[in-house]
RNA sequence: GCCGCUAUCGUCUAGGGGACUAGGACGCCGCCCUCUCACGGCGGAAACCCGGGUUCGAAUCCCGGUAGCGGUACCA
């Protein structure tokens, strides 16, 4: 088995792309197979390099590797044209002058389901030959037979006056050239499968299988874009995602695995992946959902690890006391410093929170309590210093988080912290207690 | 317009003629755990697009309709 990802850098790696290189991807890996790369890279109006390196980029990052490529499809011209060649040659395909407006008032004269037939002439663009009668069919993996009528399609250029030629003749080229045995692309590629099939047809050799994955789509039904947020790799890895749970989760779009289970890792997911399972209908992209996943694998990831991707993330070191504390409470790598930040940047401003908290009654004496009751805790470890709060607590009577509160905003500026205990540990007594003397202070002008 | 594809809870899906009072997951609601927030546990609300067939029997098969989506380029 040979399979191809081909993207077109005509932009970053999309998430709709991801999972059509995933699902490759797992083929390969799954089956043995060889992955080729290929970079469609012949609209060079809008291909850029930066492109390339940012799908490469992407590409590593998700841990998908390819075994041949990346072959740039403009390098391929000589073989593209040589082929061409022997099309004109042998009347499969002919030179038109027709422009789309000709193919337009065609249409109107003969009805819209009649597809342009042209003359063939000394110039113009290469069009290839349709056939006026029968169909052509795609048998494809996932959804079974796809007929089209062939007197419906129009004669399609496959390459310009000037020689350059164009998508659906150069893939169905390096596809042949490629060897490659089973195509797997977007569901937006089957219409263009017929005009693929029938340039293996015209240069006399068998094409590949064909497989069509359902699109992805934004929460609106629509084709997923850049309007629906973060819809490239990049986007998604900035956002505080593992590339575990992305590639976890976007293989669940549409793989169709049994269902009491959902969590994989990519041999995991290589093992399982069937092609002819592949779901029909497109799936809406539920980063809701992502989030979740990716908290599964944020906790499943050792402290040093988890350490080192957040030293990565925020550009911070020394984190590893913090991160302890945190890494039960945080579902991306994004979440970290808003909940933390405050143990290396001092208290977050939040005035309502120190009001709610604080100012509320009886906020300050149980901060006063907690500061002698913290001042006296021997040694300051995390036990010592829930014995000295909870001692706290015992005394003044009430529920506990009217003393741990006041604290937690005291130290940490807002309602919502790690564990109170582990927090004024790792802050140390020292600090703990000027923060303390801080609020304190500031309590005044309550 | 034309050519296609698709149709199960809000979302991702399981289901491939009787095991379906339709299962799981995310999200949502409630309870428990609990120092906040998460995590975790328990419980709940929530779906077979519509209409015809076929069949003893249809979420499952066929036809039609409707809706959504994709394509319709000398883009990829």
């Amino acid at each position: 088995m040979r399979v191809r990802f081909a993207p077109s850098p005509t932009g970053a790696l999309h998430i709709g792309g991801a999972r059509t290189a995933l699902y490759n991807w797992l083929l390969a890996r799954g089956q043995g197979g060889v992955l080729v790369l290929r970079i469609e890279d012949t609209d060079r109006a809008r291909s850029t390099e930066e492109n390339v390196e940012q799908i490469l980029d992407a590409l590593r990052w998700l841990k998908l590797d390819w075994d041949e490529g990346p072959i740039f499809q403009s390098q391929r011209a000589a073989r593209h044209a040589e082929a061409l060649e022997r099309l004109l040659a042998d009347g499969r395909a002919y030179r038109s002058s027709a422009t789309a407006d000709d193919v337009r008032s065609y249409k109107e004269r003969h009805g819209h389901d009649r597809g342009f037939r042209g003359q063939p002439e000394a110039a113009g663009a290469v069009r290839l030959r349709v056939p006026d009668h029968g169909e052509t069919v795609v048998d494809d993996v996932i959804r079974g037979e796809t007929r089209f009528p062939n007197a419906s399609m129009d004669d399609p250029v496959i390459a310009r006056a000037d020689g350059s030629v164009l998508y659906n003749f150069a893939v169905a080229v390096d596809d042949l050239d490629a060897a490659i045995t089973h195509v797997v692309r977007g569901d937006d590629h089957l219409s263009n499968t017929p005009k693929q099939l029938l340039v293996f047809e015209a240069l006399g050799a068998g094409a590949p299988r064909y497989a069509h994955l359902p699109l992805l789509h934004g929460p609106d039904g629509r084709k997923l874009s850049k309007r629906h947020g973060a819809s490239s790799v990049q986007e998604l890895r900035a956002a505080g995602y593992l590339p575990e749970a992305v590639d976890n989760y976007i293989a669940l779009l549409g793989a169709g695995f049994a269902a009491d289970e959902e969590l994989f890792s990519l041999s995991e997911l290589a093992e399982r992946f069937r092609l002819e399972r592949v779901s029909r209908n497109p799936a809406v992209f539920d980063e809701r959902k992502l989030r979740h996943v990716n908290g599964w694998w944020l906790r499943r990831l050792s402290l040093d690890d988890l350490v080192a991707r957040l030293e990565q993330f925020t550009g911070r070191g020394g984190l590893q006391g913090a991160v302890e504390i945190s890494a039960e409470k945080i579902q991306t790598l994004a979440e970290f410093w808003p909940l933390a930040g405050f143990v290396f940047d001092g208290p977050a401003e939040d005035r309502s929170a120190f009001e709610r908290a604080i100012c509320a009654d009886g906020g300050v004496q149980a901060l006063r309590d907690a500061r002698d009751s913290l001042a006296r805790a021997e040694p300051f470890t995390e036990r010592m210093v829930e014995q000295a709060l909870r001692g706290v607590v015992e005394r003044r009577g009430g529920k506990p988080g009217a003393v741990f509160q006041p604290v937690r905003v005291a130290l940490a500026g807002t309602t919502v912290s790690p564990g109170i205990f582990e927090t004024v540990a790792l802050l140390g007594r020292e600090e703990t207690l000027g923060r303390i003397d801080r609020a304190l202070e500031r309590a005044e002008g309550c």
